[in-house]
DNA sequence: ACAATACATACCCATATAGGAATATGTCAA
DNA sequence: TTGACATATTCCTATATGGGTATGTATTGT
């Protein structure tokens, strides 16, 4: 089997880093599509590949106007990768506080040898 | 250009649903292969495999005991997406915020009308 | 030394890309 | 209607994938 499509979720559409950027770009208001393209420097069709894909998975939603399409970041579509890296968040805070730790450690070691050697 | 590689970065890392699942297991302790084997049901290779792109993004870590290798997430290296998707928790909360708005006013809106027909 | 165990790697293959170029669709304006 | 503008779609191609199967490599126990 291949690689899941693109289109398959949205962890596998945010993937594409040019989508993550059109996602940022498009959160706080909508923006027809020429802007994202001058925005973001990539060619027309590019970014209409790339906003079909975000369309799809539900990431971004359309709106006409006129000769226009107006695009909007969906950002609710965007909680389920949250919750799911959330899930990580003690033990990477862990892992700080062991770092944490060992760094307190090191520098009381390093009083002590100080403290030590003023005795000799 | 085809799609980037897995082992670009932790983005395209964590689209192969495996792999999260790998993840999770290996989240809170360190296991050896066989026992990711059994417990995702996949075959060895496969898990070898996903382990590898990991290991290349730096999503986990082995240590070597005898003939075993233990595995273990890396937590840290996920936090860019925890950044990432955080970036958007404002917008899904204004989002949610618009959508109870409108909720309101629609109810409101509903009792007006009942108002206006006991009027009648 | 040898067999067994635990993993990793190599190979093959069907498949889905992303980019580029060209073209189609849809909408406004005169 | 015709042309200009905005966007979507189609076609092409090189490339990397994930699954399966087979084999390589390291380590342990006897």
């Amino acid at each position: 089997m291949a690689r899941a499509a693109t289109t398959s979720d949205a962890f596998n559409a945010v993937a594409e880093p040019r989508r993550r950027q059109i996602l940022i770009y498009l959160a706080h208001d909508e923006r027809q599509v020429g802007d994202i393209v001058t925005a973001l420097g990539l060619d027309q069709p590019s970014v209409s590949k790339h906003l079909g894909v975000l369309r799809e998975v539900g990431l971004v939603r359309v709106r006409r106007n006129g000769r226009h399409r107006l695009y909007r970041t969906n950002a609710e579509a965007i909680r389920p990768l949250h919750d799911w890296t959330e899930t990580f968040e003690r033990y990477w805070s862990h892992q700080l506080n062991r770092v944490k730790e060992r760094a307190e450690r090191t520098e009381a070691q390093i009083n002590r040898d100080r403290a030590s050697n003023q005795k000799s």
